[in-house]
DNA sequence: CCCGTATATCGACGACCGTCAAGATAGACA
DNA sequence: TGTCTATCTTGACGGTCGTCGATATACGGG
């Protein structure tokens, strides 16, 4: 198999495109961090696929044999890496995925084996006839 | 290999969809585990952008202010996690990236926050009164 | 205003991780 | 065989991370 060489642009932010500075892998790293703990990977899921695209801290914790404060630490880390935002309403939080951060972070792992090599975008950028 | 671009099976693979197991969580978070650093990064960048789509080591050690064993150890952690096969030739060994485990990691993190809205799957971006 | 529930912070402890120096292994060549 | 270079392994040290119990804050309801 040839190597598929797309687009500047779709190289652009992946990893087959920029040997990636430190600031941008340190950056990368973070939230990659974030992502690194099979607690936060599941209480991510949950945030996004909950109905209503949200989901309150009490549906979250009693999915796992953790206590409370570990469950609030796990949000806590997902919330400074951007991967998911809070809002309180009235006695409970609700969380909910941050599409773009989440978009940027596939984007980056993307490219390095999947471009297509007829339209050389990703599938983010795809746009329907 | 078939790809997974069905419309309604869209989620099957990602965030959105599945409330992701604890063994599928485990298993992911070994990967992402593996790309939570910054060194590690930029190997796989340098690995993946590397003419051929490859690297020998000797073409990595010079890019960072680490000794021969530290690199050998982040090589060796990007190996075992599947994100990159190695092949001796002669004295040298040269790394290439593993696209499809790539592929499977970005499509994990895609879904939540780009699938077109045509294809009836959830979408966070779209927010309902 | 006080109480109960929901969520977050603090402080501590054990486990894991990144890094290094020293030594080991693999292959080329004489 | 012996030596040189390239790469990996081992063992150890300091720092970070996940988890907990105790405590604090926020809010609604009596």
């Amino acid at each position: 198999m040839s190597k598929q060489q797309a687009p500047a642009e779709a190289c652009d932010t992946s990893l087959c495109g920029d040997p990636l500075s430190q600031e941008q892998a340190d950056e990368l790293a973070l939230a990659f961090k974030a992502l690194a703990d099979p607690v936060r990977l599941r209480l991510l899921s949950l945030i996004a696929s909950h109905a209503g695209g949200e989901a309150c801290v009490c549906d979250l914790t009693g999915t796992f044999d953790l206590t409370g404060p570990t469950i609030s630490h796990h949000l806590k880390v997902l919330r400074e890496s951007g991967l998911v935002t809070s809002e309180r309403r009235a006695t409970w939080v609700y969380y909910r995925a941050a599409p773009e951060v989440l978009a940027r972070l596939s984007a980056v792992l993307q490219p390095a084996g999947t471009i297509d090599p007829a339209t050389g975008t990703t599938l983010e950028t795809e746009i329907p006839a």
